[in-house]
DNA sequence: TATGAATGAGAATTCATTCAT
DNA sequence: CATGAATGAATTCTCATTCAT
């Protein structure tokens, strides 16, 4: 099996599955038709995933992973961790914006999913949040963030904020407001928030 | 149709469908289950409802109602629209206390609902929404908040910071922090990033 | 569950399984040829047994428990232990004669099933073969049979040879000799050589 | 062909097709695990078999014939019929323990075979139960054995009785009776009831 | 109204077999 | 000869919905 995640058509129904499962769904999603959005039979799928689920599950692991490096690089370019919660917050909406159909299913398939997979603890998202918690420990320890902030609180407050954001861009389809000027007014009100 | 929501058997499937759909997801939940839980036949629920999207939608609309029936009430109790904003936390999150399967529908359903039923607007969930816009627009109005500040950003911001707390409270069934605590936090640096 | 086997439909699908199994064998018959000969739908299936296997369960079941009744009948009609014997293959080759389905089943499905279930104790048949030994005890004490006789040996013994006669029968669908003759022969050997 | 079975991984492939049918059951059998058993791969299996239903037939040609042979010698080392008899029993039981895994094939798919291949005559089978007719007759020729005895009757009854015996072991794995006596009882008084 | 047995379309999954390497 | 990834036909089982009672 490890070898087979370098294979060149799991990636190729990697991607087809992005492409259906946010158009359609999890549930509405059909094997058949990822099949043929990737181009290969059917029974192929089984060959690189245990089955239905596993394709979401392992869908997950890769994309998030891919975006959690995305992102440590992209905070670790800033050391005030002011500056570093403004870039998280452009960052994660821009990542939305590139990549609308990845930012869908996480929307609403990975909330979908704990239910049918309620084992599955989905790590790299938690590793996600806690680039934030982190940022603002670090924040705290300068004396630039109020002690008495709760990261584990936090953390979520800031990504709640920006994902609520961007599930309204996802779904609606259409954006009203300009990217740099949401992400600049959400970390800029979390910011004069939780400053010192 | 319209007397059949003055029902006594409406509101148990209603009930009965709020409880499976939290604990089973809309998809894996089945009607023979609902029935079974509303003591009905399976077929009773075809008096009541078009079908098994038609039960959601239901649920939707009844149950946000009151939901923002309760908000309205609890917000107009005060005046001051920074007092409004620490009043809608609490609530907030201690309606998700108190009704833990429908707070696990919307945090769930409400996202995949827009893939199944396109054209259901979910309008309850939009003037829930809309009550943090206003109270945000009076407070610019009396000038206690930043005239920069978009309600409409703002409002999703405040609104999925809650949100994110809350589904991590019901999916995770522990509650690492007070309510209180985390609606004052919450609210706390949202209020202090948005005032003049 | 209980009141299922009271069904008519129930029957029916037994019936037409009976039928199908013995003509195509468990594996090759379709779960919707079945449906077809008992003349209901796939899915009524699927009320009325669990799934594949459980059709061939339940029929052993009541099959087996049909013959083991009819058994012991035939042979509380004798007292001597050799006239019980001689009935038994009489009957027993009779009963192959008129039930030719179900006796394909039990000689190719049985031994096939206890592959798949393992678990599956077949307990009917287990009485069935016990009824031998209980003659061949019961002859034994009185002084009828040689004690040296082992009946767990013998019972299999006389079973075998009745069933590998049947068998015959039952695979080859033509009978060269005529059921008394055979059961004659078999009996009257296997008799002469417990006979003290 | 002809030269493929005097190869190393055709003989492979038959060893590896005995031990998991004997495990599996023809059906529940793969084609995948004969082969990783065989330690070859999928598709080599198809260089010396035409389809799984031919690895079962040569399985039984190849494994039949030398029980066949194996048999002829043991009782042509002895020239009394009654002793050919006993020594059949005993050489038959000894075979099964010896080879379990053939023996529980022969119990189990032998008759599943004539269902899924109608065609097939299974030749070897019908030698193996002619021997013993021979040995009836030339004891019936030489006056031991009565003269209304059927051979034809007679070999399914003796044969009957060491199969339903065997079946006993294959399938429960325990061994009750040591098998000297299980054979001296079975060919005993199936002696005793054919003598003259 | 209420029932719940029956329906049957629909989907996931399996696996013998092939064939390009 | 040998390989094993790919195929896709075939089959079981599910469950929303209906309708005769």
């Amino acid at each position: 099996m490890g070898k087979r995640k370098n294979n060149k058509k799991y990636h190729k129904i990697i991607e087809a599955a992005t492409k259906v499962f946010a158009k359609k769904g999890f549930y509405k999603a059909k094997i058949s038709e990822i099949a043929r959005e990737a181009e290969v039979a059917d029974g192929t799928i089984y060959i690189y995933f245990e089955n239905k689920d596993d394709i979401l599950i392992c869908l997950f692991e890769e994309q998030m992973k891919a975006v959690l490096d995305n992102m440590v690089i992209r905070i670790s370019e800033e050391d005030d961790p002011v500056k570093k919660l403004e870039k998280f917050a452009l960052a994660h909406l821009q990542l939305v914006e590139q990549n609308k159909n990845m930012a869908e299913i996480i929307q609403v398939e990975v909330r979908q999913s704990s239910k049918f997979m309620k084992e599955y603890r989905n790590e790299p998202f938690v590793q996600y949040l806690e680039l934030i918690a982190d940022i603002i420990r670090q924040g705290q320890k300068e004396g630039l963030f109020r002690k008495e902030i709760i990261p584990g609180v936090a953390k979520r407050a800031f990504f709640g904020a920006l994902d609520e954001m961007s599930r309204f861009w996802v779904l609606s389809s259409r954006r009203q407001y300009d990217i740099k000027t949401a992400a600049q007014q959400i970390s800029g009100y979390f910011l004069d928030g939780i400053k010192a």
